[in-house]
DNA sequence: CTCAGTGCAAAGGATTTGCATGCCG
DNA sequence: CGGCATGCAAATCCTTTGCACTGAG
């Protein structure tokens, strides 16, 4: 983990006139340790004593504050993770039979064909992509 | 539109026990006749007279055959678009404001080397891909 | 007749919000 | 001290389900 993570969240909490709590800084932390989105459920049994409300409430904070993403999977669970350049590039591998995540890397070659894909879409559409995701829908191991 | 649509949805439904009604037909024209996905929404201004619960109901039947697909956004609806073997291969451009989705198809070069990459993923951990997603997250024209 | 399909209304369930309390600055 | 953060409980709202009715075979 990076070792200005925590001030860089904090400073970006600040520009949206957010405190960096204690509770906040345990979700950072744990998004930051996990290799993988985390649901909320996840986050519940992994720090005992929150209240589900305020990680929502967090959460949706520090999704604000662009500090993590909220993403969407194939079952009724969102789960969170950090933004990118908090973290590092990657993409997942989404389970359709559980809904689970995991994250897998692409090769460079693949990274610079599709960034190529990209700025063409941009250039010739009204539409000004923020990010991409390359996701992988299947089944995961553990659900063969 | 394929003429054949019709008969191929027609038959995936009788392999899972299930008729091609007349709501059913509706929704599949529906779909077919749109350039990107549908809400529940979307689809009840369109045509009038269904009752949502039915639309729902029947787009599940429908999914379950292998016959259209839920796609998530950013905003609380869920969206459904024909299966690709029904329709084409595309790719999804996401408003991050408004939920809103539009297709574009993306370069042959493009999906060659995002092809290589799945099968190599494929090869190297457990995981079985069945399709993948190459979705751009961004601010639509109408959002700007 | 039979039984799946449909509409209406009620129930589910993840997520959000109101409010009183506590804690950090 | 003041105001945001938190916890609890209640409310929201998309989606699902129960049930009675209808229509096709």
């Amino acid at each position: 983990m990076q070792p200005e993570l925590h001030t860089t969240v904090a400073e970006r909490l600040r520009q949206v006139g957010q405190r960096y709590t204690r509770q906040r800084r345990s979700l950072v932390e744990l998004l930051s340790d996990a290799d993988h989105p985390l649901s909320i459920p996840d986050i519940l049994l992994r720090e005992h004593g929150l209240a589900q409300s305020s990680v929502y409430r967090n959460l949706a904070v520090l999704a604000q504050a662009n500090a993590v993403h909220r993403v969407v999977t194939t079952d009724d669970f969102a789960r969170y993770e950090l933004v990118e350049d908090l973290s590092h590039h990657h993409h997942h591998l989404i389970c359709s039979s559980c809904g689970g995540v995991e994250d897998f890397t692409a090769s460079p070659q693949v990274e610079r064909t599709v960034a190529r894909a990209i700025s063409q879409v941009a250039s010739t559409t009204g539409f000004s992509p923020e990010h991409h995701r390359l996701d992988l829908i299947g089944v995961c191991s553990a659900c063969t």
